[in-house]
DNA sequence: AATCTATTGTTATTATTCTAACAATTTATA
DNA sequence: TATAAATTGTTAGAATAATAACAATAGATT
């Protein structure tokens, strides 16, 4: 039985729909239609019941969608019914704030440790978790069963701290330093590169002040 | 003289583009052609092509593309060569992070303030700039000429303090709380939703396990 | 129980994005 | 200076993604 593929369109979508759900059952409602939703969302009805469909008929016709019944599935589809071991490498202004907020374990991820080369910082904690030096680090991971390493280092030091990580047993990266890891095909990178955010941004502010210009031309 | 519009997808890729042709440029790299570029940033020449030409023929035939030229011209086009001066709204864990890391500023974003709410922070400065108190806040952002805000505020708040921030002025917002704003559509909104993204990585290792399932099952 | 209404699941259509192909043009070579 | 090689800009084609349409079906109403 062949599993279809999913688009990664649609797998971006899908953690926007649970924090909607997530909302919605918050404030007590029970059911919910793809009209009702795409309205709050701002896209299409049509794509809300194709990206859902991808995943199993959770609606019913003439009814709509249970919204507590679809909350949990597209939590299970995300995998965030079960719990994932988390370190953070780099003890810096990243990652310790990434360390500090405790919002993540609610959803399952749990931070394990945190690394640093810094011997200043070995033994401090943040939110109870205690910095250790790298040479616990190969240990660690295989009696923690660590899953994702949040990669929070110098960008200069990514790409070999990520293999090193990937030795030692990591399946996936989340990586907060400024380059792309080159990684056996079986690692998850998920990048977070804040200054690409950032330029587009300013991209968009350039061009819209631009627009403006052209306007009063005319 | 009317502008053809620039796909959203383009756009994402550019940032990638600036940062390998400033890599190539420090490493002393005077020339480059699209296939080169191509199996250095793992996609095809053709696309490399397709995205530069939206912008005008910056290459030659026979010859490639000039690495400072290119760099050059892809600053110009993400708004780079401009400053753009920015306040960070919540000196909590992820905004002092943000305050405290100077790369911002050699890409022309200059952060020139930093607010809270909490009295305690009042006058404690990161990494020399003072975090200040929300009464200041319309007089600074007018004072400063601020285009851009950083959110990082708790997601109950958000939507309110976006309204104060485009009321006072301010054009763009970089948006970490975990909310969509509604907000004009002249203000320009760029989301870092973290959990989103934690949430792929969870959903893509979750597949891949089943995936090794079901391949040992044949 | 029959009919009407709402709303999904699914197929068809349209739009967008990506890749391939190649003519045009420049540089390098003989 | 003529020819070959390299490589772009651009057009054509293929693949992917989004939207629209509608038949199927469940629930509500009479
Ligand atoms: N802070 C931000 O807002 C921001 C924005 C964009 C990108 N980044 C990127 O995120 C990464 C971290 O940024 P930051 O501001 O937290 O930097 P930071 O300098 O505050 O922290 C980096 C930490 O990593 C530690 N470190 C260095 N090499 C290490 C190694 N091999 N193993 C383990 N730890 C090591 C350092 O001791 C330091 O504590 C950098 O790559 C940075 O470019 C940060
Ligand atoms: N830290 C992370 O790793 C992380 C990850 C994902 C999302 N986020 C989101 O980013 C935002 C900030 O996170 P954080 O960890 O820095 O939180 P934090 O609690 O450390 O900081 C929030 C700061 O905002 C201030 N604040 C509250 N209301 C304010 C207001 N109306 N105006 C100005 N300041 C106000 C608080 O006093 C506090 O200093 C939150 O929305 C959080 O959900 C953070």
């Amino acid at each position: 039985m062949e599993e279809k593929e999913i688009s990664k369109a649609v797998i971006k979508r899908l953690p926007r729909y649970y924090r909607y759900l997530g909302e919605l059952m918050e404030s007590g409602v029970e059911r919910i239609s793809s009209n009702e939703l795409s309205s709050k969302m701002k896209v299409t009805a049509s794509q809300i019941r194709q990206d859902l469909n991808n995943f199993g008929g959770f609606g019913q016709q003439g009814y709509g969608y249970n919204v507590k019944h679809l909350y949990t599935e597209i939590g299970k589809i995300l995998g965030l019914d079960k719990n994932h071991n988390v370190i953070i490498v780099g003890a810096g202004n990243l990652g310790q704030a990434i360390a500090n907020y405790g919002a993540f374990e609610k959803r399952g991820f749990i931070i394990k440790g945190i690394f640093d080369v810094n011997p200043r910082l070995q033994g401090v904690t943040v939110r109870g978790i205690e910095i250790r030096m790298i040479d616990e680090l190969e240990q660690f991971i295989k009696d923690n069963n660590v899953q994702i390493a949040a990669l929070t280092i110098p960008k200069t030091k990514a790409a070999e701290m990520a293999e090193l990580l990937v030795k030692y047993g990591v399946k996936a990266i989340w990586n907060f330093a400024h380059t792309d890891l080159n990684l056996p095909d079986d690692i998850l990178i998920e990048n977070v590169h804040l200054s690409e955010s950032l330029m587009r941004l300013s991209y968009n502010i350039t061009r819209y002040e631009k627009e403006r210009l052209n306007e009063n031309d005319n």
